[in-house]
Order: structure tokens, then sequence, then C-alpha cells
RNA sequence: GCCCCCAUCGUCUAGCCUGGCCCAGGACACAGCCCUUUCAAGGCUGCGACAGGGGUUCAAAUCCCCUUGGGGGCACCA
């Protein structure tokens, strides 16, 4: 028998509790979930719970167990109870608790307020069909089992017909509770069918686990997402038939795809260019996006502080965090808002700190980055990125020897021919010869008189060299790539693109 | 179809509970300009919303009702 808490333990007066369910991989509505009831617990100076929901065994993945603990280490929301730390109130398995549920259920039906229920998959699918069919307006469970003789019923189970247990929903009037967000919140009775509390497999159903936990474990208050608000009024009544006092309980609005329309599901979208943008916590994390973005701006899903200020630490906002500023109304996740978010926080690390951030990412996409290197880099291009997977993007043509083949006639600057471009970068050459040392300081002024005395514009000197040494257009700022590069490789891709510029006049 | 929830710029939101300070504030995105060796970053400016209709009130984005729209749920899944 499992145990069951110590009855005279005081409870923190604020419990609350992230109940993941181990089938599938963590994803950004679960996380920003957990982050809210963990903002409230941090905020109250409670507790937060984790609980693991492990009780369909068909749609059961063993991986997606410790990608929830991951995830959640991953923002830094540490746990009071739960796995790997225990706790007062464990297992924290529900797949461990079975005895519990089973207890509760018997409970309920020697109360009469629960029963056996022996139809089979096969004439429920049959009784809802029909219902659907005829337009009906009550669509559920017909209660063909409920009036059953409660002995006949018991002695059926006793012989091994195959039974699960069903709660008796009230047949008239209306249910009612308070949610934190939302206010009062009603449904006629009449609209409810006779949930199954435990299934024929023997084990219970979310509802449930999912009270019996809440009240065994003292939770005081329930933030869920809001596809659970129309399961709100069977756990009234579970609660009710148990005896038992509800907690307090919230629905958090859902986070709807960038679009607006739907809710985020776990399939990929596809973004502006193409990419694929993330939905699952992992996708995010090999995004770039740094752990203390993504923890501000989730936090910033569905909840305010004032209206103006966005850009918070975390004990800002666990000092802020309160439910009464949670807007009910359903939000689209914003990934622009997001990347800018997230490019900020990266503009705000210290070198050394954004250095070894980057590094797997180098790494992942095969180039031989040296840490080094990459702190020198970091000036270069912490402005310029707002994920960590841009990176390789930005800084590989440091870390090969040969440039790969670009289109020579990138070399040629505006209001330029080839012949005039070949001039530039030869004349370039020589600078970049003999400038010591070979640093930003004395590169920049020597190629500015460069142009001087050669009569263009920098712009018309400094793109040919930004090509030959870069091979391509668009790259970090010129002095400190030349200083990073070093003379020797400079002076190697300067001579290839001058070897370029010869063949191009030639086939004018 | 039935039940429930929601409704302010394209998007995220402040204001709504406790009507007047709101001809509605901030952020992202977008556009223009400035800065500038490219791209960024930064600065400035602009574009842009109270879904519609009825009430209540001296006064409504704020309270009430209806309509419309959007979302969620209707499993021996959570």
């Amino acid at each position: 028998m499992t145990q069951l808490p110590e009855t005279n333990s005081q409870p923190n007066t604020f419990r609350v509790r992230f109940p993941p369910s181990p089938t599938g991989l963590m994803h950004v509505g679960g996380l920003r979930s957990a982050l809210f009831n963990w903002l409230f617990a941090r905020h109250h100076g409670g507790d937060f719970i984790l609980r693991i929901e492990d009780t369909d065994r068909r749609r059961y993945e063993p991986e997606a167990l410790s990608d929830i603990l991951e995830s959640l280490r991953w923002l830094g929301m540490d746990w009071d109870d739960g796995p790997e730390v225990g706790g007062g109130y464990g297992p924290y398995f529900q797949s461990e608790r079975l005895d519990l549920y089973q207890k509760y259920a018997d409970e309920l039906i020697e109360k009469g307020a629960a029963y056996y229920c022996f139809c089979s998959p096969e004439r429920l699918a049959r009784v809802r069909e029909e219902q659907q069919r005829r337009k009906d307006e009550f669509v559920g469970y017909d209660r063909f089992c409920r009036d059953l003789e409660p002995h006949q019923a018991a002695q059926r189970v006793g012989d091994g017909e195959t039974a699960v247990v069903r709660l008796k929903m009230p047949l008239d009037g209306q249910t009612t509770f308070q949610d934190l967000i939302r206010g009062e919140i009603s449904v006629e009775n009449s609209t409810q069918d006779d949930l199954v509390l435990l299934k024929s497999d023997g084990y219970p159903t979310y509802h449930l686990a999912n009270v019996v936990d809440d009240h065994l474990m003292g939770v005081t208050h329930i933030m869920r997402a809001e596809e659970w608000i129309s399961t709100a009024p069977r756990h009234v009544q579970l609660y009710q038939a148990l005896g038992w006092q509800m907690p307090a309980i919230a629905h958090l609005p859902v986070v709807l795809d960038p679009s607006g329309k739907g809710k985020m599901s776990k399939r990929k979208k596809k973004g502006a260019g193409g990419r694929e943008l993330p939905v699952l916590v992992q996708d995010f994390r090999a995004a770039g996006y740094l752990p203390e973005a993504m923890f501000n701006f989730l936090a910033l899903v569905g909840w305010s502080y004032d209206g103006h200020t966005e850009l918070m630490t975390r004990e800002e906002i666990i000092e802020r965090f309160s439910v009464k500023h949670i807007n009910p109304a359903p939000a689209a996740f914003n990934y622009d808002k997001l990347d800018h978010m997230n490019g900020v926080y990266i503009r705000g690390l210290e070198a050394e700190d954004l250095a070894d951030r980057m590094m797997p990412f180098l790494e992942e996409a095969g180039l031989a980055a040296d840490r080094e290197t990459v702190v020198r880099l970091v000036p270069l291009v912490q402005e310029r990125m707002k994920r960590l997977d841009e990176a390789p993007g930005l800084v590989d043509f440091f870390f090969v020897e040969e440039l790969p083949d670009y289109d020579p006639k990138l070399l040629i600057p505006k209001k330029m021919d080839a012949a005039g471009a070949y001039a530039l970068l030869d004349e370039a050459r020589a600078v970049l010869e003999d400038v010591s040392p070979f640093a930003h300081d004395p590169l920049e002024p020597a190629l500015r008189e460069l142009a001087e005395t050669m009569g263009v514009k920098v712009g018309q000197l400094f793109s040919p060299i930004r090509v030959a040494v870069c091979g391509r257009t668009v790259a970090p700022p010129l002095f400190g790539t030349l200083e990073v590069l070093g003379r020797e490789r400079v002076l190697k891709r300067v001579d290839s693109g001058l070897e370029k510029l010869k063949t191009l006049e030639q086939t004018e």
C-alpha cells in the first residue's frame, strides 16, 4: 500500500504543480504552463511540485521524461517535490500510485457516487455515432449501466468481467466554480456525461488521478491551460463526491500559433523564408535561443507587468508576477518578438560568455573553431545575431583556409569595371602588405588614406577588399575582420581575388 | 451540431474590476530619415486599434444586453 502523507503535517499555503504526461517531447505551451506555476510558487515562497502523469500506457514514451526534466532545468525551474528530489508526498509518478486511485474509486462506488460500467468501446462508439447522426442535443455516454443493481455489478466484476468505473454526474442543476482569471464559470449539468474514473486496465484517467493527487499532495492552486476549462465542472463534482475542498483554480490562455489560427500544435510551422518554426523546447534550444531570453519572453505570453516594461531579470519577474495580470484572451506566439528579445539578450552578454555559447553551434556546423579566435570574433558579430544558430553563417570564412568559390563580379564596386576594381585591389594589397602592426588601428587610417589618394569613396575601396577576404558582400566590420584573419591569409585571398578579376577582364 | 471561454493597432499588450486624467500608452513588425565601409546595432519620425448595434449614465474602451468574429472542448488521451 502506498504511504499516505502525514495528516498532521501543515502543508505550505502555496503549493502548485506541473503535471506533464510523458507521451511526447515537451513543447512551448507546456513550458509556459510550468513557468507560470513556478513563478507563482517562487513569488509566494511556496512549493512547486513536479508530478509525472504516466497513466496512459498506450502513448507512453520513455524518452519523454528526460526531455521534460531537461526542459525545466534549461530555464532554471527547480522543483521542491518530484522526480530526483523526492518530497514528503511521493511517489511522484502516478503509475506508482495505482492502489490509491483504486481505493478512492472503491470508496466512491461504496458511497453510490460512482458505478461500474460494462459497455464495450464498440457500443460506446456506436452510441456516439447515432447521437451525432440524429444531431442529438446530448452527445456522450448514455448512462446505460448507471442504474445497474450495485451488488449484481460487483458480482460481475468479481467474476472477472471487464469494467470501467464512472462518476455519477448530477442529472440537473448546474455546476459553478470561480476561475481566478475569468471569474464565475457555470455549466448545465444536463450537458455533462458520466466520466470514466478508472479504465478497464486498472489505471485511472486523468480526472481521477489528478484530483486525488492534487488533494493528497496539498495542492492549493491549480494553474493549467484553457483547454481544461470544459473538464473543470467534472472535477468540481469529483471533489464534492470525495468530500474534499477543491484548490483554487485558474485557466491560462491558450497559446495560438503565429497566424493566430488554432493552438500551437506539435507540428512544425513554416515561417518567413521557409524556416521551420520551433515548437518543441529542444527545437528552441537548437535554434539558439538563450534560456534567459526564453524565460523573459515566455513570462510575457499571457502575462504582463505594466504594459511597457518588457525586459526583466528573472528576479524581477518573480517579484512582479501576479495572477491578476494574466490576460484571459488567447495569444498568438510572436516569433519575431522572441527573436528581437533574444538579440537584446545576446548583445548583453560578456564576450567570453557569448563565445562559450557559440561554440557548440560552430562545431555542429562542422567549423574547426577554436575558442580563442571565437572570443576575438565576438565584438564583430555580437550585434548581428538574433539567434545562436546564425553564428556559423556569420563567421564561417574565418575557419577555412581557402574561400569557397564566389562570383568574381562581386569584386567590382558600383560604377566601376573589372579593370578599375583590379587597380583598387592591387593598390590595397600593397598597403595590406606594408602596414604594421597588422591591426585595426593602423589598417583603417592607411586604407582611408589610400581611398583619398586614389580619389574614390571609401566604400568603393573597401567593398572589393571585403569580397576578396570574406567571399561575399555582407560581412562583419572590415578592419576587425582583417586583423583576426591575419596578414598571411588576407594577402592570399586578395591575390586570389586579383586573379579572378584578371580572368574577368579577359572575358569582357 | 452542442457546451464553454474570449474580443483594444498586422501581432503581443497597458487601460476595463474601482466610468471622466484616453481624439487610447508601450513593444514587435513595417516604412522613411539620420548615423555609417557592407550588414547589423543605435537614434528620430511615420503608419496603425477600442468588432458592430442597442442600452445605463451628465460622461463608456471601461457597466449591461444582443449580434458577429475568434478560440477551446465534446475519448477507457492527457
